[in-house]
DNA sequence: TTTATAATCGAACGATCGTTCTAAAGGTGA
DNA sequence: TCACCTTTAGAACGATCGTTCGATTATAAA
């Protein structure tokens, strides 16, 4: 087991605890012993408690998703690079498709009240921003939101299908398949 | 909010309520209150208590499952019509995309490690079912495969995607693309 | 009406939940 | 060494967990 040795090592920690047995399904034992520190230290650095560490989870995840995954489509390169480093994104966000619970922790159980708004949001301003790039290339509005919800929906759904079958090679077929999908010619 | 008359309609609300809290989020308090039952009663229908409820649930789920969604591709209407019928049936068991949580609610938290197996098997016998029927019209198995892939992945996508954004058209718009990319001529 | 079975119920069980308490160990600068 | 702050820890709290209990009500056949 990695040891625990900074407040980000904790937080790290946190995710895949969460990830393996979801929020409702982690208890404080659990947190304890995954962890190495015992309860009353786990509220030292979260007063608040689980919902507090619930929180900073969602907030690392976040700040990764800008990062990797929405900040390459804001930039001047070209096209075919800003999906390319997209797609790179995706790829290190979800792991290779081993982290394709990243997300869906957040959208079931009684954390799917608190982060249903911003999980909503993050969708469409990923879906946007696609819509954004692909009519800078000449598209027409309807077929890039079409293009745009087909992008999001097959990484979402590769993800799905992984954690299913176990089969995480699918889940990089399907970056590849986006990748070749988007050559201009392709889109119009 | 429906009476409950039947052991059926017992299960049915299950589900309903599986699906919003998740399991681990689902006590015996709120069983109790959503069903309109005591929680004695609840043991009398489930002796085996919440793990047989959430096994009767999914017993329910995978009987609609294999009738609306794999049945029909064992059928031997024509090509069109298997895919047809098969994403009617898809609509019809996640309810126009408002029961996107039907399968990830036993894919995470204590029920993961129970039904992981079971899910598993069905993902893998719907991808087969749809690689042999496509084979059936003269496509080579890789394509087939391909094919095969793309067609759950979209339609677990948009699962997703429709969850997240609340935009329960983008589901419908996804299986009429799905219908429209399933022509022989596409298909080659 | 009587009898048997099906179905209901709230109270209470021990266990575990998330949380708080009090105190001690570890580290740092004076 | 001393004082100070950070970080640790286990014991214990009330609340709630899933489960079981004993007993009552509904249903229906005789």
């Amino acid at each position: 087991m990695v040891k625990i040795v900074s407040y980000r090592d904790l937080v790290d920690k946190l995710i895949d605890i969460f990830c393996e047995f979801g929020y409702d399904g982690t208890s404080l034992t659990i947190l304890s012993q995954k962890t190495g520190l015992g309860r009353a230290s786990l509220y030292y650095h979260f007063p608040g408690g689980k919902e507090e560490m619930a929180n900073a989870v969602y907030e690392k995840i976040s700040r990764d998703f800008t990062k990797l995954v929405l900040a390459p489509l804001a930039t001047d390169l070209n096209f075919q690079t800003k999906i390319k480093n997209m797609l790179e994104g995706i790829n290190l966000f979800y792991n290779n498709g081993k982290r394709s619970c990243l997300i869906d922790v957040f959208a079931i159980g009684s954390t799917k009240d608190i982060f249903h708004n911003q999980i909503k949001n993050a969708a469409m301003y990923w879906k946007d921003s696609l819509i954004k790039i692909i009519e800078d290339e000449g598209i027409d509005n309807a077929r890039a939101v079409a293009i745009s919800e087909d992008i999001i929906i097959s990484i979402e759904g590769a993800l799905i299908f992984t954690r299913a079958t176990g089969d995480y090679s699918s889940f990089n077929r399907t970056l590849e398949k986006i990748l070749n999908m988007i050559s201009v010619n392709n889109l119009r």
